[in-house]
RNA sequence: UGGGUUAUGGUGUAACGGUAGCACUACAGAUUUUGAUUCUGUCAGUCUAGGUUCGAAACCUGGUAACCCAACCA
């Protein structure tokens, strides 16, 4: 009856934890650092963990890592929690690393007291040289046989800040030959003098990532810790804290992080992004976060068929950029009223239409009757795409070319007589006649054309800015390429269009309601509209046959 | 000169030792008062060399390639 569907390695890893009562239930857990605002590739994470747990009957907790105080702010706790919301996830709790200091603290006494953790006192570069390399073993400190006792005070002292920043490090006692550079008696603590967001001057001492991750999952019971390849070779670390702290076992599991076509990733590049001014915000619609995608009018349902339909998977990949736009094309197609709006306008008179006369048509909102329809007014003087007109018609034109017809959308049959030109050559004026009986609706002419174009009534006509976005970079795999990659920005990914006119309807148009201005894509309304200007987003653009047809020619 | 992870059409992802499937893209056609949507069809794939097996994309061994690991970042 119903299709099976083909699991991915993680479902299959929970449907056997849950079938050989492992688990009863299952709790996830969504675990940004708040130092940046989120983006497509956090999406997939926070459809990964929120779908497991909404799919098994699970929780899922939101959990900031906030272990480094100097790196993060409450403002981008604020906007992670705003995204996550819009994407339409719940988290069963808010919670924060920084919850658990005290327990982290006792955490690593505990350690200090069963011989696996000493104080540091060697530098950042002398802990660095007796490392090794991953080919070659490390080598012992010279504190790393001090007795429980001096590890237990100067450890205190650490917390009552007898130290600067960087005297003192605590390390857990594991092996400085391992294979894996991170039990090469990785620092659990380190010394901060620094304000948190959170817990304000209370410590000076901070737990590491690895000493802090864990330890959290465990201590909210996370049944399965879902995070990207990079750290596979912490979860050596991971296991072993927990057994050595004898605390819930929690387990972590790795999945391929996200990689898109014609734009990049990394937290670190799109805060240049935004820092050097090559985008406007991090909220610029060409910007791959989840706040630029909603701005430019991406819904939250596209984004999440967009991470159900590139799988969950180990092995590295760089998504095509069009199965993320198809995704919403596909939905935007249902939601959409179709509006007319002319980008870049030339003017078509019709010069037997009587001067003045105004008619009320009636537009039909989408492809079906639920869409229902409005009123456009229609008069002798129209806004028409400039892209419409050609003077000498290619082969296979459908649109206006001197002496053809067209059909002007849910109006009249129109026929172009002649045209003007400015000195330049740009056509300025395209004259026509209309076909008095063939009204859309009401068409007894029996004459089929080929092509229906939109249009504006010039005297209707409201004045929009319309900005049209393309891909920030030139190149699929900016990262990849030789030098440094903001040498492959697109210089023309940003268009603005000062002078387009869309039809009234549009007066009040509403943030957040998708548009299909027909024939030229979806557009959404952006929040620098003000009263006297309305400003008008491209989303994407529709799939286009024409401009096909012209490349191949 | 170490360790780890991964290799399936252009892209992504299935097939769990038994017919290599699905989606996107591309291409062709039908419908269309959006050259949109919808519908139909086409092209195209198991990294490599051995081995195990009646049978291998899957298991084993070698090779090759990509990515990750030596922050007081996460």
């Amino acid at each position: 009856m119903s299709e099976e569907k083909s699991l991915n390695f993680i479902e299959e890893i929970i449907e056997a934890d849950l079938a050989n009562g492992k688990y009863a239930t299952i709790l996830t857990r969504f675990p940004p650092e708040p130092n940046g605002y989120l983006h497509i590739g956090h999406a997939k994470s926070i459809c990964l963990n929120f779908g497991l747990a909404l799919k098994y009957g699970g929780k899922t907790n939101l959990r900031f890592d906030d272990t480094n105080p100097v790196k993060e702010e409450t403002e981008y706790v604020d906007s992670i929690k705003e995204d996550v919301t819009w994407l339409g996830f719940s988290w069963a709790n808010e919670l924060y690393a920084s919850d658990y200091f005290d327990q982290l603290h006792q955490f690593a006494v505990t350690l200090i007291n069963k011989g696996l953790a000493y104080v540091e006192d060697s530098n950042a570069d002398e802990i660095a040289s007796l490392k090794g390399s991953p080919t070659e073993p490390g080598e012992n400190s010279k504190n790393r046989d001090r007795s429980i006792e001096e590890n237990l005070s100067l450890f205190a002292a650490m917390t009552e800040g007898k130290y600067q920043d960087g005297q003192k490090v605590l390390r857990a006692k594991i092996d400085m030959a391992a294979n894996n550079m991170h039990m090469r008696d990785p620092i659990i603590y380190r010394i901060k003098h620094a304000h948190h967001h959170r817990t304000g001057d209370k410590w000076c001492i901070y737990p590491m990532y690895d000493f802090a991750h864990g330890q959290s999952d465990s201590i909210e019971k996370v049944t399965h810790s879902i995070c990207t390849l990079e750290f596979i070779p912490h979860r050596e670390l991971y296991d072993w804290f927990i057994e050595k702290l004898e605390i819930f076992p929690s387990k972590q599991y790795e999945f391929a992080r996200l990689n898109v076509t014609y734009t990049v990733m990394s937290k670190r590049k799109l805060l240049q992004l935004v820092e050097e001014q090559y985008v406007q915000s991090w909220d610029d619609p060409r910007m791959p976060t989840i706040s630029g995608m909603r701005r430019r009018g991406y819904t939250a349902e596209s984004i999440r068929n967009f991470c159900e339909r590139i799988g969950i998977a180990k092995r590295e990949n760089l998504i095509d950029v069009s199965l993320l736009e198809f995704c919403v094309r596909e939905d935007l197609n249902k939601l959409a009223n179709r509006v007319m709006a002319v980008v870049d306008p030339v003017k078509l008179v019709i010069t037997n239409y009587p001067e003045g006369q105004t008619e009320e048509l009636v537009s039909e909102n989408g492809p079906d009757d639920s869409y229902g329809t409005r009123i456009v007014p229609f008069s002798r003087e129209l806004w028409i795409e400039r892209e419409d007109f050609m003077e000498e018609p290619a082969k296979k034109w459908f649109r206006l070319a001197p002496g053809a017809m067209v059909r002007l959308k849910s109006a009249y049959i129109v026929k172009c007589d002649n045209f003007q030109k400015d000195p330049d050559g740009n056509v300025t004026e395209i004259h026509g006649t209309y076909i008095t009986e063939s009204k859309s609706g009401d068409d007894i002419t029996g004459i089929k054309v080929k092509g229906t174009i939109h249009w504006v009534s010039v005297s209707h006509a409201l004045q929009a800015e319309i900005r049209l976005y393309d891909r920030l970079f030139k190149v699929e795999n900016p990262s990849q390429e030789e030098g440094d990659f903001k040498d492959y920005i697109n210089p023309d990914s940003l268009q603005v269009i000062e002078n387009a006119f869309v039809e009234p309807s549009l007066k009040n148009a509403a943030l957040s309601t998708p548009y299909q201005f027909i024939r030229k894509g979806y557009f959404c309304l952006d929040k620098e509209t003000t009263p006297g200007k309305l400003v008008f987003n491209r989303t994407v653009s529709l799939k286009d046959a024409w401009s096909k047809e012209v490349k191949k020619a």
